[in-house]
DNA sequence: CGAACGATTAGCT
DNA sequence: GCTAATCGTTCGA
């Protein structure tokens, strides 16, 4: 039987983002005509410096300090915007980076707001800042609300079982696995591995790897 | 007030 | 595999 998809509730939200994080991963993101299923996502909190809440409320930030259940666009190094699920109760800023969707409908349209008639399917989403641009979702879009909004997140109860992992990208913080990705999913942004701190020796770089 | 850096990505060696 | 692009925020003097 098909089972009818429907927006997740604000109580979904309303809990710690690494459990909210697990939960994620199989859901349906979606856009007017746009959607992807969730097959990446990290959690991010206040308390650790990984967060660039981590500083405390700031005008940038406010939406990640406010309600749960909305989404925090966040400009990444000047180029990319980041997509973020405001979890937790209010205050607490914590949050969900959505890194990465398995496009579902409107491919074509992805692909027109990537702007690269050649850009694979399974690689339309790959990426925080890939998804967002893909989705076509930038600053305009911060504080939008994921309840009533033109942007939800649905739930059509299929179970995706998920992997985890230290997070990628930061510098601190990496003691925890709050990376959640659906492994073997072709979508998953499969960045470089986690890297020791620097304790290799100079011959074990063994890069021979091809892609 | 100036310098440095970041939850990334695309493009080149 | 490595680095530039690009801008808002953070931190130090």
């Amino acid at each position: 039987m098909a089972a009818k998809a429907q927006t997740l509730k604000r109580s979904f939200y309303e809990r710690p983002a690494p459990l909210v994080s697990a939960e994620l991963i199989g859901k349906i993101f979606s856009y007017g005509p746009l959607s992807g299923r969730i097959v990446e996502v990290e959690a991010y909190d206040e308390s650790e410096p990984a967060s660039h809440g981590f500083s405390g409320p700031r005008k940038s930030n406010e939406t990640l300090f406010g309600p749960p259940g909305r989404l925090e666009i966040y400009l990444s190094y000047g180029v990319n915007f980041l997509t973020n699920v405001v979890c937790q109760p209010a205050g607490v800023g914590a949050g969900i980076l959505i890194r990465a969707l398995e496009p579902l409908t409107g491919v074509d349209v992805m692909r027109a707001n990537r702007g690269d008639p050649k850009d694979p399917d399974h690689r339309l989403c790959s990426g925080p800042g890939r998804l967002s641009k893909a989705f076509g979702l930038s600053r305009a879009d911060n504080n939008t609300d994921l309840v009533v909004g033109k942007v939800r997140i649905l739930d059509d109860h299929r179970v995706l079982p998920y992997a985890t992992s230290a997070r990628v990208g930061i510098s601190v913080g990496q003691d925890l696995d709050w990376r959640f990705y659906a492994e073997g999913n072709p979508s998953v942004s499969v960045h470089a591995p986690v890297k020791g701190t620097g304790a290799f020796k100079s011959s074990s770089s063994p890069s021979s790897r091809s892609s």
